[in-house]
DNA sequence: ATGAAAGCGCTAACAG
DNA sequence: CTGTTAGCGCTTTCAT
């Protein structure tokens, strides 16, 4: 392996010399830059790197924690992280806890050990203390998940206020019985899905039962069996908001085994947007999250924190909205 | 920052013995050890990695390189790759390339700086030649993406065979004009779903004509196009095999746009098995990708390979499946 | 079983 | 603008 010593040998300099060449061009003369950068490329030199982070104690590298890659929202969210992440020189250490929170203190440990700059979370599972503590010593941003109250730098969408305009959607449309599929309540993502769920129904004084809201866990399965517990009903709903839209295609596929025509007789939105919704017969309405450049926002704002910037505002909120496409029923409502 | 010499003057030994208790704890003296682990604990000790990695030369990371991590059959091996590595304490740093193959060659210098201890390749856009050099020097896999003739540990399925039987099952339900849309012909998968899907028309001697095969691009939109061409031919044919889900399911919602039903009218059969093919309707058949084994043993490979185990064998076929669903008919065959 | 000490290859403070 | 030099914190060889 050539070392940065030999290039400096045969170029007739010091090794700060070589260095300087390396990381700061402009500080060495351009006949002796141009001697050294054709010593090493003659000797085809590697900068041995783990020597650098080492000196330097900083990896240019960053720690992605992710509940689930497999996940298409996930996945994208990632996406948006890597392309901000290579385009600043950084790289991106994934590490996918399957939900499982020792995973996640795993992962933590990466950073007490200063083999990652700063951390991307995805997931939420940690404790409020624990990620408090982190966050005041090392850089953090929480995308996607956040946690109430946490001065962390988060990057979201409002929940809440997405979720009442899915569902005042459903009521425009005429709807008075509605329903809701949450997600796993154990993530304040659902419970601020349900919260804006209740302050449409509320706010225009639309029935309500608690047998009217069903926990599902984000998959299409569960999606599937919460409507077929709305089905069974005395009086089923005839509309539903799943908080995702796997849950809200399982749901109209519960639905139409059992006779019913999804918008005609049971109005359906999701949330999310993911690819596959506009593909899906009937083409989903949804909440669109900008999940890729969520992902690059988190990017940026930890690179900002690694920088030294200090943010005074912590919570990023993004656009999210209202696509309309068949399985709410909207469109053959404006052609009455 | 806690050193590991604090560690040592407090628990009266020496460095040495601190390090050993880390890495060769059966080496040190039960008394030494739970001394030294006692002051460890008490001063919550972290070791600096960087100086570890530095030292030791290696990083127990690998380099995973993606075409695009937002396609679902990538992060799934992307998943079974994570897995198997963290249970062996590896770490995964990912690389996105969007196709670009200026990408692959930055990430490839990752390896050359030695900061990661091995790659795992699950694209081909790089030269053979390239690839032949790289592996020769460092350990490297490669998984889904292969190349002809190349002795680089590779872990894919047999394209040629699965495309084979996918075909002739649309031939055995009786089909005597099927076409295929394959994927983009820079890549040797594609090539080889062709190879397969001609082998099947010829070894049965079915008619073909050189329109019935057309080139997409893998995605949704390309699927959709590709068959709009095939419905504009004086006799369209009667089955369609695409060379992934995506496509197929594009080039369904083109027949049924244009009064086709399917399967009644046209049969369709997919490849790759992902998530979403069973919840679409109707549903698709399919070639099954065992796609987290594939990154699975893709990393198992990697592993084995960075432990100095040499490998005769290079080619690593793991199983696909025929999954018959609704799209092909085969069912509704069977009832007659 | 433990300690002493060399040194991995680079960076940066300081001097010139 | 360039060189000298002192480490960064750990691992490992060689002694004992």
């Amino acid at each position: 392996m050539v070392k940065m010593s030999d290039v400096a040998k045969i170029a007739n300099v010091s090794t700060a010399t070589v260095s300087r060449v390396l990381r700061s061009p402009e500080t060495v003369k351009e006949n002796t830059r141009k001697k050294v950068l054709s010593v090493i490329e003659e000797l085809n030199y590697q900068p041995n790197i783990l020597a650098r982070h080492f000196r330097r104690n900083e990896t240019n590298t960053v720690l992605v924690i992710v509940p689930n890659i497999m996940n298409t929202v996930f996945s994208e969210i990632v996406g948006g992280i890597e392309q901000a992440a290579s385009i600043s020189g950084y790289k991106v250490l994934l590490r996918n806890t399957n939900r499982d929170v020792r995973n996640e203190y795993e992962a933590i440990d990466h950073l007490k050990q200063r083999q990652v700059d700063g951390m991307i979370l995805l997931s939420e599972r940690l404790e409020k203390q624990t990620i408090l503590n982190i966050s005041q010593q090392y850089p953090v941003v929480l995308a996607s998940a956040y946690i109430e109250g946490l001065k962390v730098p988060t990057v979201s969408i409002d929940n809440i206020s997405s979720s009442r305009e899915a569902t005042e959607h459903l009521i425009k449309l005429g709807h008075k019985r509605i329903a809701h599929i949450c997600g796993s309540l154990f993530s304040l993502i659902s419970r601020d899905r349900v919260k804006g769920f209740n302050q449409a129904i509320y706010q225009n004084e639309i029935q309500m039962e608690s047998v009217l809201i069903q926990e599902g866990d984000f998959t299409f399965d569960s999606g599937y069996n919460q409507m077929l517990k709305f089905l069974a009903l005395d009086v089923p709903p005839t509309a539903v908001f799943a908080a995702n839209d796997e849950m809200a295609m399982g749901a109209i596929k519960a639905a139409k085994e059992n006779g019913l025509r999804v918008p005609e007789d049971l109005a359906v939105v999701g949330f999310d947007n993911i690819k596959f919704s506009s593909i899906f017969e009937p083409a989903l309405t949804t909440i669109a999250q900008p999940k890729y450049e969520m992902g690059k926002k988190a990017m940026e704002l930890l690179l900002e924190q690694m920088k030294g910037v200090v943010h005074t505002k912590s919570q990023y909120v993004l656009d999210s909205k209202l696509i309309i496409r068949e399985s709410c029923g909207a469109k053959m409502a404006e052609l009455v």
